[in-house]
Formats: C-alpha cells, structure tokens, sequence
DNA sequence: CTAGTTATGGATGGATCAGTACAGAACTTG
DNA sequence: CAAGTTCTGTACTGATCCATCCATAACTAG
C-alpha cells in the first residue's frame, strides 16, 4: 500500500526501554531515545506518538517480558515450592551482576519506574499495580503449594510470605543499584529463604 | 557587615528536600524549588550554587536525619537486639504510613537517590555509600549482640544479616511506593524477623 | 551620615526540552 | 508507469530548562 518502515519496531521499542531502564523517565530525553532507536524524530513520533506513549510501550514490554520469565520459573510444578523461589532469586542475582557498570546495577526498570512515577503518573501507576498483582499471585500459588507440601510453615498467610518474597526482590535490586556485589546479594537471597522455611 | 538575609536557610534547605522527595531530582525544576521555599532565584544561587548542589545539601540532611534516628533506636543498648530491630522496622512502617498521598507514600529519599542517581552521579553515589555503610555497621552491632545474647541464631555472618535487613527496608520502601498499605508493610517487618530468630 | 557589603527582584541568556510542519523519498497497487 | 499512501530527514515551534546579570534595597561598621 505504501512505503515501508525501514526500521523494526520491536527493536526500536527494545532500544527505548533500555534508555529508559539505564537514565530513568525524565533524564532521557527524546534526542538520547533518537541515538538510542537509531530514528529519526519524525519516525518516533510517527510511530509510537508520544515520550509519554513510548514510555509506556517500553515498560509494558518490559514488565511481559520480566513477569513471563518470573512466573515461568515459580510454576515449574514438578519442583519443590521452595526450590522454584530459590531459583528465582538466583535468577535475580544473575541479572543484577550481568548488568553491572562500573560497579553499579542499572537495577529493575519496574522498581525504578514505581520509585520514579508510581505517585504522580496514574496511568504508569495502572501498569505496574496490575504486574504486581499477577506476580503477587503467582507467588501466592507457589507458597501455598509449598505449605500443602510441607515445605513452609503452614501459619502463616500466603499473602503476608508473597509480598516479603516481592519486597526481598525490590530490596535487592535497590541493593544492587547501591553497589551490593554478588555475595551480597546471594546473602540476601538465602536469609530470606530462611524465613520461609521455618 | 551587610544586609542579612529574610530567610531561614534551614527552613529552606527543609522545603527543598521534600520538594526533592516527592518529585524526584530531574522532575523538580528550579522554579519548583524557588515555590517549595519561597525564594526568588537569586537568593537560592546565591546561598546554594546551582539545583545539583543544592540537591546534595539537601540529601546530606535527609540523611543526616534519618540515620541518625536510625541509630538512636538501633543503639539502645538496654533493650534485647531483636526488639530493636522489630522497633527500627515499626518506626518505618509508621512513617511510611503517614506520608501517604492518594495511597501511595514517596518513599525514602534515599532510597529514591539510589535507584535515580547512583549510577550516573559519583558525589551522590558517595553520599549514599558513605551512608550505607553507617548504617550497616550499626545493624552489624546489635546483630553481634543479639548472637551474644543467644537471640539470634550464631551461624550467620552479622554481615549478611545486616545486608538482609537494610534490603528488607528498601523493599518496604518501594512496596509502600507500590501501594502497600499498613498491615501489608507489617506482615513484610514480621517475616523478616522470623529469618532473624531462627 | 557615609562607605562598604550582601541580599533581593526582575529581566534576560543560551541551551535544551517535547513535539510539529513540510517536502521529498520510497514503496504498493492498479 | 501512474496514483495513492506512508515513511523519513530537516527545519522549526514555543515552552521550559538552569543559570546569570544588574540595579536597587537593606543592612553594618566607622
């Protein structure tokens, strides 16, 4: 019908998203999202309309992307409940200390999106609360299929362990960003699964 | 020797720090600042030198504040380690909780600094380190002395411990961020203190 | 009261901000 | 090849950014 786009836009929005993840919102400006794309002005507005838009494109992207690879790990039914979280925690520590530059973790776009805008941008507010909530349940699931196994201690609520698990997460990733080195963060890891346990 | 100033400079430094909390360094522009303190723009160059150095005043108090309130309940030497601690996770709740705005509180500022600046601000990135570092020096010392004391299990570095806790604070800090309201915080503060019973 | 010093307010600076206008390029369909 | 449509690069918009300049106000020390 008409001229095709020379660019990818799946690439392009994964382009966008790191920007956002490494500068944070406002830092990133739509000339920083033009050398980052590698687009023009025109064809980031023509496409995606808006910093705003874009943006919120990008973290949606990411949060698919983060909570699939989450929730792929905590519903591996045939392992033990307790050994699915452990492996999420790993896989947290592995990110955390992949990203790393000059010493310091770029963190989770979701967490610096919540600390960033969560208070004063309603709509950004809309998508991380319902990401939280599919990983809240999702977390609540594995908890209380560990406490049925026996594996966690059976008195306490599967929403009160959920969100510690999720605050654990939240705290490494600030931990991360504050220099906490991979020990650190493993140490993090393990004394919260003692919590579970017990 | 010359005209003396209209204003109060901590007061100002004061209403420039929350205008810093609740919006974040980037998002709060010099206009907001000369509004938050009731300045004009000249009086807050010439007493301050520029947004960023004032933001590094402003953080400085923050956490000034903030550890040292921390300290003084961490250091009560006649009180059981662990009630300190449980006593340091209340007070947080309970600040979390009344600074709240439309359901979400703003946080901490020094978690808020970390996750926007630590990585592309070396002076801030000092501040907070140097910060961190008092705080976790102070966690390691009632953690030795709940281990002493036969409260706290022996078999655990009071470093990792501590690196436990403080990340159980920051991850308090974004659930509250997040949305997490009182007896979600307060489940988050229990559990955590289950993994240093143990 | 005068000289010296600092604080203040308002105007202004250049840079950068997000976003748009427009012309021409590049493609598809007939 | 022609008509129609979309894409893309350049130039540009007005607004806002952080910061400074400068004249005047307000004070102190002698």
């Amino acid at each position: 019908m008409a001229r095709p786009r020379l660019f990818d836009e799946e690439r392009a929005l994964d382009a966008a998203m790191r920007a956002f993840w490494e500068k944070g919102y406002e830092a990133t400006s739509t000339q920083d999202l033009c050398e980052a794309t590698g687009l023009g002005r025109s064809s980031i507005y023509n496409t995606f309309h808006s910093k705003h838009d874009l943006f919120r494109r990008a973290l949606t992207r990411y949060l698919e992307a983060m909570t699939a690879k989450q929730l792929e790990i905590l519903e591996q039914a045939e392992r033990p409940a307790l050994e699915r979280i452990e492996a999420m925690f790993a896989r947290i520590v592995e990110q955390e200390v992949e990203q790393r530059r000059d010493g310091r973790s770029i963190g989770c776009l979701s967490v610096n999106a919540t600390v960033e805008l969560a208070a004063r941008d309603p709509e950004i507010d809309r998508l991380l609360a319902r990401d939280l909530e599919a990983r809240l349940a999702s977390l609540r699931g594995v908890i209380e299929a560990g406490q049925r196994a026996g594996e966690i201690a059976a008195g306490q609520e599967p929403e009160v362990l959920a969100r510690f698990v999720n605050a654990v997460i939240g705290g490494m990733r600030v931990s991360g960003q504050g220099g906490a080195d991979r020990s650190a963060l493993e140490g993090i890891a393990a004394t919260a699964m003692t919590a579970l346990r017990s």
